[in-house]
DNA sequence: TTGCTTGTCAAGTGCTCGATTGAATAGCAG
DNA sequence: CTGCTATTCAATCGAGCACTTGACAAGCAA
């Protein structure tokens, strides 16, 4: 053991990534972070933190190289440091589903009974885009999906699909995904259009996983279910996929 | 936000593996591990700890479902949990280097000066292997080449490299490995060898890393340069790798 | 300039963690 | 059984961490 003292610090070093994402909060902002950049007050109302807290985190984040910055005015806008990061993080999150007994527990407690919801894997999906025969709805909030989401999906945030539901057809298969495998969205989605009389499944997991299988994805505005600007007023009944 | 408070809890338990490895301490264990089952006072001399301390970490890893445990006779042996956990520790190092900045200076002061060492990348390695101009000497100790090491390597443990260093032809490029990046047998047996009027390079990465790119291993005892039982003396001058 | 928004910094508090020490247990050999 | 080895457990102490509060800085708008 030639320098045992460098050989810690070395490792320790290593360890102080592993540290950055040990606790809860913080892990909940990465997970947050791998759909997008976001700012500071944004991550802090969605992990359920004050600013001050949230800020502390991100601070600490950035110190241990996982997540960067980008100013725009008064606003800075967090981002994961690369997709080495998120693949870190997918990992991590394999580990614990498979070798972390109480994550199952924690899942059910969390996402409640899923039991009933259909699912479709990511290989199905991609085979019925290929075909067309498929909606796909990305129900993340919109800036999501326009930060990414597969190609060929829609947006229709889960805020918005209760007042929107008219325009999802009845007559197609419908799949929904949004954040990830631990993200309720795509539950809530299905289960809202199922009561509606659609035939609706949920992506088994979300955009990372799918971006980093390297299946086929998109970014940027995209034409949505109806148009999207603002201005226009819905319009009766429009744009199914129809590839 | 359904359940705030069962959300944290999910998080809670995704970050619990990552503060499993946010300890310099357990990362050392975990990165000893990755090269095969270890009973606990190798391990403590290893990270050099006390028994009872490293006890304490390896339950900590044990509850946290990274690593396992096989009981014989008094011992018990410590091993990673999957090879998922292994690919973890792998992204986690990843992320370190390149992310983290202060990980180059920390590991300069560990390895010392490697620039003028010769290296050598997996893929070329795998080339001259099947051409089979190369020796390939696995340098870790006895135990880990037996746990698993590269088909068609030879083992000689770095501590017995000195007295066995006639078994090493003059004429052959040799190739030598490790654990992995960070560690220093393989450059001391460079060193060594190359004081010595051999043609040597280092394995850029260790056994690991290799098994884990789906390269081909091999495992048990195998011939090693001069016959393996201790009750044989070394013969004069022999197998040198012939392919 | 003042005022507002967004984000960071600094200090304080309760809690958890890592290392040490000394004692206790499980398995084996006499 | 007694002793021995390998490992774990329990108690302790100091250091570090998460969250809070209140103040401060940076950018923009009037």
């Amino acid at each position: 053991m030639s320098d045992r003292r460098a050989k810690d610090a070395l490792y320790d070093g290593l360890a102080s990534v592993a540290k950055a994402l040990g606790s809860g909060r913080r892990a909940e902002i990465v997970d947050l972070l791998a759909q997008g950049e976001r700012p500071v007050d944004e991550i802090a109302a969605e992990i359920g933190q004050s600013v001050a807290n949230t800020s502390q985190h991100l601070q600490h984040l950035l110190r241990s190289g996982l997540v960067g910055t980008r100013r725009e005015g008064t606003r800075i806008f967090y981002s994961l440091a690369g997709s080495q990061v998120a693949d870190l993080w997918l990992a991590l999150r394999g580990v614990a589903a498979e070798h972390v007994a109480e994550i199952d527990r924690l899942a059910d407690a969390y996402l409640g009974d899923r039991e009933k919801l259909q699912t479709m894997s990511r290989d199905e999906l991609r085979r019925r885009l290929r075909r067309g025969d498929v909606l796909v709805l990305d129900v993340r909030p919109d800036a999501e999906f326009r930060a990414g989401h597969i190609a060929g999906a829609q947006s229709l945030p889960i805020g918005d699909l209760r007042k929107r539901l008219r325009d999802v057809p009845k007559d197609t298969d419908v799949v929904a995904y949004c954040r990830g495998p631990y993200c309720v969205y795509a539950d809530d989605a299905v289960r809202l259009l199922g009561r509606n009389g659609r035939k609706a499944a949920r992506l088994e997991d979300g955009f990372p996983e799918w971006s980093r299988a390297g299946l086929p994805v998109a970014n940027g505005d995209e034409p949505d279910l109806r148009g999207r600007a603002p201005a226009k007023r819905a319009r009766p009944r429009s744009t199914s996929v129809s590839s």
